[in-house]
DNA sequence: TATTGTTATACTCTATAACTATA
DNA sequence: TATAGTTATAGAGTATAACAATA
């Protein structure tokens, strides 16, 4: 199963290299996954770049948009984002001015997120390039079922 | 479609906090790539672990095994490694007496990568793990036809 | 005592520039 | 001049510890 173990150039002339053999390597799902998932997200990074929104800024106003008032750990832990690190995250929003920290009145330790009215139209904006983005996967993966079925399978994983 | 802009928490008791949309979140395929990569990721680290193996050796250790020879450029780029970092990976895939770097007869520029006896003993064991981690990633899909179908849908997305 | 937001810090992964020795 | 390997370095992303204010 193995190939030869010396390699020498072939004496045939400058030919190009063989390729490699990748079988092995391509059929672990992980790495595959891997594959995947850095290929949409560096769409959505080229998409999103003029925007300055990287994937976890528009997932944050997403989210706040759909729950506002909700405390910075709320948000941040249904992310998957440490809280420390939210920090960070959020501030660059704010200085943007898309998001708000209002201090809670039933909590003095903890910040109410909104979105700003300039947050609310920015979100309206980053959306529909969202959706047309979604509409090019879509049609890479060959239609609506097979999306579904893509993120089913997904599910599955999690 | 929104929910009410101000939100207090319930008069009617001290109950958890309800739970947050997170509908247009989870529609992301982007994100829930990456949410099911990173938990298929976690469980290979978490099986490799005692072997020391993080999943770029094991890949490495398989592309080697498979292409006994080649240059550390040719087995970089097949797996989008950039070569400066590689030299970090190999050394200590080397300083373990896994791989041999062998200085190439042909270019004398080149190292001409192999396994080591201890590094192809060392591959039977991790691709025997493997072999047992793919197959419980095949059960949680639901057999071997779902694990084919989700990597034909992965690959119209690269 | 526990939690919220915060700072500081560290570790991994990834990316680029520049060097050397060869080609 | 271009390429292979290397070093140094910088930037993300992510992880933990510790602190002040508040619960």
């Amino acid at each position: 199963m193995t190939m030869s173990r010396a390699r020498k150039s072939s004496p045939s002339g400058p030919e190009a290299d063989a390729a490699l053999k990748t079988d092995a390597t391509t059929s672990i799902v992980g790495y595959r996954l891997r594959r995947a998932q850095l290929s949409v997200f560096q769409k959505f990074i080229a998409v999103f770049e003029e925007l300055k929104l990287r994937p976890a800024d528009y997932s944050v106003l997403v989210l706040i948009d759909d729950n506002p008032g909700r405390k910075q750990t709320e948000i941040a832990e249904v992310l998957g984002i440490k809280r420390a690190n939210f920090v960070t995250l959020v501030h660059g929003l704010e200085q943007r001015g898309l998001v708000e920290r209002i201090p809670s009145l039933e909590d003095k330790r903890a910040n109410a997120l909104h979105l700003t009215t300039a947050g609310q139209n920015f979100l309206r904006l980053a959306k529909s390039r969202h959706r047309a983005l979604e509409d090019e996967i879509v049609t890479q993966l060959g239609g609506t079922e097979a999306r579904a079925l893509l993120l089913a399978l997904l599910d599955r994983l999690i």
